[in-house]
DNA sequence: GACATTAGTGACCGAGTGTGACTAATTCGC
DNA sequence: GCGAATTAGTCACACTCGGTCACTAATGTC
């Protein structure tokens, strides 16, 4: 983050303003990116990028650049901020006048990361990990956004094996329901949620186990998607919001 | 249209052009307006809005304004290309360079609008409904946002009540069923549907009914969701992609 | 060795869904 | 008028799925 190009900054506007004005970018590519941490769910907040305010925190964002496609956008503006990359990333909404951007750009496009378990934020104190629930204040379009992310990666994890990024490439079983625990929010019931992933034939065990302590140990599995099941199923009315 | 103030309309780019240019906006707004049409689904088109190439076809789109909230340009283009407004409007999807947009904005914001059935085009021929599978060349970024657009629909019909939205107030249950039936493209079996569909207690009959040619004479309903479920269900492991 | 702790499975129950067959009420053709 | 065709609406059965509790298994701690 420290390292963001102040070139990069101002795109939408001719360089050639008479009287020095805070250089504002037409359309910003902003990043939310989330990582389990002790069993909570934290987000990536850089210190505000604006001088006048170093003490105010916001989301890691950048002027978007006419020829780079959006994705490649918010991996890079990601990559920044963290040093690493992002296991996953998606487009989550795009936002204007509705709500105030820090950088006070016309237009945002918001997307989501996730970023492995115990990816430690850059040295230096420009960024850091907060909890979901001990937010500092953010400029209303950045609150909107960490608020639109959630939902989205909420929704995402039942589309795609979004969970599995997070993990090392073998895992137990109890460490994949922790994840899907702090991605949701709430407790799940060890039973059925392996019944229901077996049924999925998602992963596979592997002839190794592992001792995390006391208690017994936990075979070792693999993520190894075998089936597709077609998944017709009739129309949903009970979920309706 | 294309009104946008020509100092906001290229960035990153010097605006010193020294000969005369096309005027460009940045960032545009496109919609795309559904409607059922004799039992198949189908999109608003409009004649393109470059003079040099009125026989192609594309989205209708305008660029977006600062002081504008998103939803209502979409609103706008939706009004403007249509005559009336869309009955449901959603955002769908951000894109740039990646793809090539007909009027070579440099971004887009497309959404999805839902229209109810019957709506005719306005006349002079300048838009015009195509089926989903009849649709003619468009320009990469529009062919993409038709894509998106339908898949986003379909995502939403489980989560929002947007198939009443196209019918009158009050309607019979196979004229819903035929709405949800042209809007996910398969068909339903109608026992199955009317289960899930008085479980979830958004209908309600009322004492009158109504006789379509022959056959046996249908009763009326109207929407009107009673309950809500709480919906705490476990990870679904069946249906990713 | 008793106990706490974590892993893993089996079995029951109730809700939800796919399906086919059935009844009900109307129009059409003769 | 009467039966066939057509559309509306319901019922019953089988099966799946998800929530829950109870149990066994294997380890560390004291």
């Amino acid at each position: 983050m420290r390292d963001r190009p102040q070139t990069s900054a101002p795109a939408g506007r001719p360089a050639v303003a008479a009287r020095p004005v805070i250089r504002r970018a037409l359309l910003s590519v902003d990043v939310v990116l989330f990582t389990p941490h002790s069993r909570r769910l934290t987000v990536l907040l850089v210190r505000a990028t604006d001088p006048r305010a170093r003490e105010r925190w916001e989301l890691p964002w950048d002027a978007a650049r006419s020829d780079e496609p959006l994705d490649v956008a918010a991996a890079r503006v990601a990559r920044s901020a963290l040093g690493a990359g992002a296991a996953w990333t998606r487009q989550v909404v795009a936002s204007g006048s509705e709500h105030r951007h820090p950088g006070e750009t016309e237009f945002s496009i918001a997307y989501l990361g996730l970023v492995a378990a115990g990816t430690p934020p850059p040295v230096g104190g420009e960024a850091s990990w907060f909890p979901l629930d001990e937010l500092p204040p953010l400029a209303p379009r950045h609150r909107a956004m960490v608020d639109s992310a959630l939902s989205m990666l909420r929704l995402e994890l039942d589309q795609s094996p979004v969970a599995f990024r997070l993990l090392p490439p073998t895992f137990t079983l109890s460490q994949l329901q922790e994840v899907y625990e702090v991605l949701l929010g709430r407790k799940l019931h060890k039973a059925s949620f392996r019944r229901a992933l077996h049924a999925a034939w998602l992963v596979e065990p592997i002839d190794e186990w592992r001792s995390e302590g006391r208690g017994r140990p936990a075979q070792l599995f693999r993520y190894a998607p075998k089936k597709r099941r077609s998944g017709r199923r009739g129309v949903r009315f009970d979920l309706l919001g």
